[in-house]
DNA sequence: ACCTGAACACCGTTCAAGT
DNA sequence: ACCTGAACACCGTTCAAGT
């Protein structure tokens, strides 16, 4: 069967110019992620949706798992940039942190398969697009500064209160997406975190100790 | 081929009594989660172990999902044990939330497979044993109590406090679990869990505001 | 009531062969 | 250089048949 027909439930054939068939997997993997989750993400439904045969993508990529870090890798860009633009977008009176980690929990609540994909997923650094190691590193630089500004505090107290942080907000997504918080009638993932980053904002500027 | 010889590598047959299988694939399911990790436990792979044929399994659970989540809930009731425990014995000086905390962290890295597979593992509590359930709600309450005797605020604010303790601590857990945080030589998570919950506990016990 | 053995559909991976 | 088709080992699941 050619190519360029319509698949059997008539949907069309995903565009990609030839020669770029990792792109196109890549971008299939994540189709498949978000329309139903990471247990029907296999690479011969990849290579299927994708027109290709089952065999083609390792042409691309060592094994399934060297795309799911591909497919990884995205994500993390796609929510660096999203956490970006929130941060920017941020109103004054509104803090730029809480802005940030709000924006986190949302990437993760939009995004659930993908996002447990991403954390869930061992990246080594080595086998990563430098451009997005280098992304990375300078976001993380950028939410540090901002807790040093803010808190007036040595790198040292900055670091542990980051961790603090990033820890909080992670952990309260990852307990949202696994339905692990089921009290009462669970809130919207959106709302928790702005109750915790609240939180952890009123105690973390209120004047005090820091070590 | 008998149950009772020796497998193919000399190691002893797990021993179980006639009639209590259930019991010795949860057993075996952990073993090989411990020894090799999640990509390693297959159903197949738990009735080769346990000594029986790869059919055998479903006179006792209606799928691998469901051999899963009875793993996954005898994981929570260890980790329930231990820290319930570890809140005991924790010396009047110490703070027993810290040290409740401090063994959430520790059970995750003594356990990673088993403890990401209870986390990542939607458990309806329809289905679970209702022991469980109530000792969890039991363990849950403890918690929530222990937070407003110490802060002396509303249930409120506690249910807030409880939310942000139990994420930071759970986030941490698994971002060091899946290799995230690679600063510098990342500490012992069991370190780093005594960090953040010090810090956490800094902010709450300090006299401010409590909405 | 509990277990076995064969069978089926599916998957990851490899490889000789095609263009 | 890139892709295909057949093949292999493995898995989850079902089911008729055994005790």
């Amino acid at each position: 069967m050619s190519r360029t027909e319509p698949r059997a439930d008539g949907s069309p054939v995903p565009a990609y110019h030839h020669g770029d068939l990792r792109e196109a997997l890549v971008r299939t993997g994540i189709e498949i992620l978000e329309e139903r989750g990471l247990a029907a993400l296999t690479l011969r439904e990849v290579a299927r949706r994708a027109g290709v045969s089952h065999a083609a993508p390792y042409h691309h990529f060592a094994d399934k798992d060297a795309l799911l870090s591909a497919i990884a890798a995205r994500g993390v860009w796609m929510q660096n940039t999203r956490m970006a633009r929130a941060m920017e977008e941020a109103p004054p009176p509104h803090d730029g942190l809480q802005a940030y980690g709000i924006a986190y929990a949302e990437f993760a609540s939009e995004h659930p398969s993908l996002f447990r994909l991403m954390y869930s997923h061992e990246r080594d650094s080595s086998s990563m697009d430098p451009r997005m190691v280098e992304a990375s590193a300078a976001a993380f630089q950028s939410f540090l500064r901002g807790i040093q500004d803010r808190l007036g505090c040595s790198e040292a107290h900055a670091h542990s209160v980051s961790l603090t942080l990033w820890s909080s907000v992670h952990g309260l997504a990852m307990l949202w997406l696994d339905g692990q918080l089921r009290w009462e009638g669970v809130p919207p993932l959106r709302d928790l975190a702005t109750e915790v980053t609240n939180l952890l904002g009123a105690l973390l500027t209120s004047p005090q100790k820091r070590s």
